[in-house]
DNA sequence: TATTGTTATACTCTATAACTATA
DNA sequence: TATAGTTATAGAGTATAACAATA
């Protein structure tokens, strides 16, 4: 009952903290939401659809078992993604010849054009978004959330290994 | 703002950064639903009812769009977590006398005590989670956060205001 | 038996559109 | 007409459990 505020020296709280994240999560999707829809970017390729993408499109032909771990996420998850972008004539299950219990992702012809564009139009949204933060601030970001999650996942659907216009 | 990139690897990519981002906020709402779970609160009570509550808690009897406003969703999304919340005994709606066609928010009876208790829970699983930063880099992190985002909306179910067994 | 992936099901969060009741 | 809230519907993300095929 006894309502005892801590003074302002001793910083937020950790819900602060995490409220701030997850509302900046959200706003991040809407943002991006919105900013691939006015570039023309179908709906349906989500962040987590284009990140199982740009998975297939990096590593080539990768077990849907590997995606799900690389993702961090489960298996039966990442059939669901390959359902839709399947559906929608961006990747192809493949058997995997070494093990027949095993699928193998692959892209099709179609997908790389629009994953292409999907990126720069990534690019255009998440630079508009970080816009307001200096690169010393990007960094000590990362630095900071990666002390929070156990960050082994590589991050996938960046834009660092395919460099478009930019030298 | 001279935020243009500099060549070479001079920071983060944005893309990395909004990926990093999202990646907390999931890890986060895994955590919080583990640690929760383990400390006896029931599964229904996720961070946005939490939320809820805490706001009618905080404000007393609210109108359900000006809930909708201060966490920043949409009236629908409230009738569906008052639904919910109804549903478990945890608040009740009230027309308000002023205005027929609004609804007022209260708490049940029960609602307090589990509200302290999912409080107290939120607490020690969000300070594990925060465990890693120190105090400067909460600081840090909310104030990057919030160039990101636009943050008009209070901080609900926060414990800043409702101190209980710490002296 | 263990692993890979699927089907069936469920639940949360969020939303738009159309609607009712009231202002 | 405008506002407060609801119903109906939808879709995205995520998950567990039970299962099939294969190892």
């Amino acid at each position: 009952m006894e309502s005892h505020k801590p003074p302002g020296e001793a910083g937020p709280t950790a819900s602060e903290v995490v409220h701030a994240i997850i509302r900046t999560a959200h706003h991040i999707r809407h943002e991006f939401e919105a900013g691939s829809s006015a570039l023309g970017i179908p709906s349906y390729l989500t962040g987590p659809r284009l990140r199982v993408l740009g998975a297939v499109s990096e590593f080539g032909p990768i077990r849907m078992n590997d995606l799900a771990q690389k993702m961090g996420i489960r298996a039966i998850t990442v059939t669901q993604f390959v359902d839709a972008l399947e559906k929608e004539g961006l990747l192809v299950r493949l058997p995997d010849p070494t093990d027949r219990r095993a699928t193998l992702l692959q892209l099709t012809e179609t997908a790389p054009a629009l994953l292409e564009k999907a990126r720069e139009a990534s690019r255009q949204v998440t630079e508009k978004m970080m816009e307001p933060l200096s690169m010393e601030m990007r960094s000590q970001l990362l630095d900071i959330l990666s002390r929070i999650g156990d960050y082994k996942q590589v991050c996938l659907f960046d834009d660092k290994n395919v460099k478009s216009t930019e030298g």
